[in-house]
RNA sequence: GGUCGGUUAACCGAGUGGCUAGGUAGCGGUCUGCAAAACCGUUUACGGCGGUUCGAAUCCGCCACCGACCUCCA
């Protein structure tokens, strides 16, 4: 495969040219959320981002298997409580529902969100409590090999075993002498030989709701064995990009290198990718911080530090104009200022729909769909694709204008290049028809103009109308 | 405390050792009976102090500030 995609990786810590394990085929894998309450903006932006990787590498001809994971099993909420509640479990409560009743809820707030944000659906969208089986025959192989141990009916990764043959904490840069002198002491983790050692199987307090039998105990699985063992068994002992939010290179993708090292001897992914966060007023926002605003307040504007609704292609915009490896903070004058850029890209749009070709051409489109390329290609950096796009937006503007002249052929070829890269690759959509205020205004302002005219021709009424109208 | 990252004009946000990112706002103009909209053009930059270099916002060092991870998190 003929292509130039270059990829930062964060094992690498370098920027890498991006080479398909078993081309034409790609393997990716991005950690997707734990579905107990609704999605917020910080779910958008792994969602959009992979969701470009994914279009743009099925733009380069790639056969994509896209997994994402929804984490729907209880993982303990606070080991430092030492009985410790799982998130899901503990909303069961607090709503009365099933935990499963929990998880569909969530999970289908989450599908209507990421659909209304115009992102494609994964090939297969895996659940941790439907592969219990999958994780438990992880669990043995690793004991097998011995990097695990059984205490009380738990089992745990024993890091410093592993740490002998692997390196443990080559993704985050983490030394695990540091990782033993600086890791808090907690409670509840007598069990454990050492404190950086996690869980692979938990057993289950009797109140637990969520649990399963095992050959250990009756209980779930640690957090992060669903990734390793979902990964694999869709994509292969070896697959190409695993992506997810920077927050979880550490400890959860650590964890899964060391997990699946110690079953297979090798590593089984060749890229990490990982989107930074979305701040709010310079602190992260996450749900375990309370400040956090949901896709539907978003959408809808109802949420107090909210001037006004934005809409999901806003949102897509906002999102795609920052790098996606530098956070990026949230604010009203920034959203709003994306949705009136993003109406500008549109308006564009639809005025070169209406453009009639010149005899002779004075625009160069081949170069800009090459620098739009050029950009995707360095890590896909789309604020800069934007940037060029905008170009393709004067250029059309200054067609209308008269000041640039193109012939048919001109019109067609900029017509794909915008088809090709905002809707295609950059996936955005134009939403002006559905839900524009101007655009319903003008139509409703053409209602109230034939009403008139009909109250007119019926001398009836009119002088309401025409009041109301002035 | 440890590890890592950031500090760019009014706001958001790219970027390269020398050549205008882009969006929003502002300003000037075109158009319009006026205005709005639209369009065209355009002013404010690279945290501080040193160093390397013909030349640094871009490389190096120190300092300041901010953040992330080290505990669940997208």
């Amino acid at each position: 495969m003929q292509n130039n995609l270059v990829i930062y990786n964060s094992l690498s810590r370098k920027k890498e040219t991006f080479k398909a394990i078993n081309y034409p085929f790609v393997g990716l894998y991005v950690c997707g959320p734990t579905v107990y309450s609704d999605a917020h903006l910080g779910h958008a932006r792994p969602a959009i981002i992979f969701d470009v990787l994914h279009r743009y590498l099925l733009h380069l001809g790639y056969k994509v298997r896209y997994v994402r994971n929804i984490t729907d099993v209880g993982h303990l909420e606070d080991e430092t409580a030492g009985e410790g509640e799982d998130r899901i479990t503990k909303k069961a409560r607090q709503e009365h529902l099933e935990p499963m009743e929990v998880v569909q809820k969530y999970l289908n707030t989450y599908h209507r969100n990421l659909d209304q944000l115009n992102t494609l659906p994964p090939s297969i969208e895996p659940r941790a409590s439907g592969h219990i089986i999958e994780q438990q025959e992880l669990i043995k192989e690793i004991l097998e090999k011995g990097y695990a141990y059984e205490v009380n009916g738990s089992v745990y990764f024993d890091v410093l075993k592993y740490n002998e043959k692997y390196k443990y904490g080559k993704l985050s840069g983490r030394i695990l002498e540091d990782l033993q002198s600086n890791t808090r002491t907690l409670e509840g983790q007598d069990e454990k030989k050492n404190s950086f050692d996690f869980a692979l199987w938990k057993k289950a307090a009797p109140e637990h709701i969520m649990k399963w039998p095992s050959p250990w105990s009756v209980g779930f699985p640690g957090w992060h064995l669903e990734c390793s063992a979902m990964s694999v068994k869709y994509l292969g002992d070896v697959f190409d990009i695993h992506g997810g939010g920077m927050d979880l290179q550490f400890p959860h993708h650590e964890c899964e290198i060391a997990q699946s090292t110690a079953a297979h001897g090798k590593e089984s992914v060749n890229y990490w990718m990982h989107n930074n966060m979305i701040t709010i007023n310079g602190q992260k926002m996450a749900r375990s911080l309370g400040n956090f605003i949901t896709l539907d307040q978003l959408f809808s504007g109802n949420h107090p530090v909210l001037t006004q609704a934005y809409s999901p292609m806003t949102i897509r915009f906002f999102i795609l104009q920052a790098h996606y490896r530098s956070t990026v903070d949230f604010s009203n004058e920034a959203l709003q200022a994306a949705e009136k850029g993003m109406q500008k890209l549109m308006k564009a749009i639809e005025t070169l729909n209406k453009l009639k070709p010149s005899a002779t051409s004075t625009v160069d489109i081949d170069k800009l769909r090459k620098k739009c390329y050029e950009a995707l290609d360095d890590d896909l950096n789309s604020p800069i694709v934007l940037s060029h796009l905008f170009e393709g937006v004067r250029i059309v503007n200054s067609l209308l204008d008269g000041t640039e002249k193109t012939d048919e052929t001109g019109l067609q070829s900029l017509k794909e290049f915008f088809n090709t890269f905002v809707f295609e690759i950059l996936g955005l959509k134009d939403e002006s028809s559905g839900t524009g205020d101007e655009k319903l205004t003008d139509e409703l302002m053409k209602i109230i103009i034939e009403l008139r005219q009909e109250a007119k021709n019926k001398k009836s009424g009119q002088h309401r109308i025409r009041s109301g109208m002035i």
